[in-house]
DNA sequence: TTCCAGGGTTGCT
DNA sequence: AGCAACCATGGA
């Protein structure tokens, strides 16, 4: 098997709500992205990959394994409180996903927990997307934009998918119909307010599309927790959208990256928040 | 039972 | 422009 000696955190990086497409299997983890299936694994140092077609450069991409963490983040360590988070999760990666996969995954998470969402999200791909029998169990893609407005809204909601099921549905029209998704030729203002435009796409999950799909890394969410982080760690206030512009400010083009790594470190822990932005 | 979850939309001001 | 009520669902 392939494998590639690197600093990646596999568990944190897919576990850290990016993504919804891998599930645990053999060890490592098992996920279908854009049509083409991946097993994944982590001994040490090494980073090990299977996958079912010359499909490595797609890989490579998707795990952002071109790019020097180390030297990206360097300058992020005369934050004390961002240091002390790099010491455990430098390598905590944002990945380069599909536009539309990613669209999806988020409109399903408005109001909702991570695990629900991940089942949703594969619940959608096992009930309307092409299976594939790979390594002894049955994976399924995600489906087109065409195949989920064919499932229609009610199949969608009998999921569980809720009041997000005519969200999803009207995106898939719009995309079907040649809604761009070429995110990465407009300035960041302009591609997110094109992402707004969607049904089910507010500013939040605008920017989540831009920081986990496209080249826009200044992009930085803002949910529950990152709110509970900017009050908290660096004394900001007002509404979401305004913490979300001073954190742009304050942490410049790879804001987005350095997000990542707070809200991880916060949702395990790592990072303790003030009393009254504590969760419940 | 009530509260919460990687919020968005609508309607009112 | 900013703000509050409402929205399905399931777990704590």
């Amino acid at each position: 098997m392939p494998s590639i000696q690197t600093d990646l955190l596999l568990e944190d990086t897919l576990g850290s709500g990016q993504t919804f497409a891998f599930i645990p299997h053999e060890g490592g983890y098992v996920g279908v992205v854009e049509g083409r299936a991946v097993y994944v694994g982590k001994q040490g140092e090494f980073f090990l990959m299977q996958w079912t077609a010359y499909d490595i450069a797609f890989w490579h991409a998707y795990f952002d394994l071109e790019r020097d963490y180390a030297a990206m983040l360097l300058p992020f360590h005369e934050d004390p409180l961002i240091s002390s988070c790099l010491q455990s999760y430098q390598g905590l990666r944002v990945l380069r996903q599909p536009v539309w996969e990613t669209i999806c995954a988020f409109i399903l998470s408005a109001n909702n927990h991570q695990r629900r969402i991940a089942s949703l999200y594969l619940g959608i791909a096992q009930a309307g997307g092409e299976p594939m029998e790979i390594w002894g169990r049955t994976l399924h893609a995600f489906p087109s934009a065409q195949r989920l407005f064919d499932m229609g809204e009610e199949s969608l909601r009998k999921l569980g998918t809720g009041y997000r099921a005519p969200y999803l549905i009207e995106t898939a029209r719009q995309i079907r119909d040649g809604f761009s998704l070429m995110l990465d030729d407009l300035p960041y203002e302009e591609a997110l307010n094109h992402l707004m435009r969607l049904p089910g796409v507010g500013e939040k999950v605008a920017d989540c599309v831009l920081l986990f799909a496209s080249c826009h890394g200044q992009a930085f969410p803002v949910d529950v927790w990152m709110d509970r982080v900017m009050r908290s760690c660096y004394g900001l206030t007002g509404s979401r959208s305004s913490i979300k512009r001073a954190s742009m400010a304050l942490f410049g083009k790879d804001a987005g990256r350095i997000q990542q790594i707070l809200f991880h470190a916060a949702r395990t822990g790592a990072l303790s928040l003030s009393a009254e932005n504590e969760p419940s």
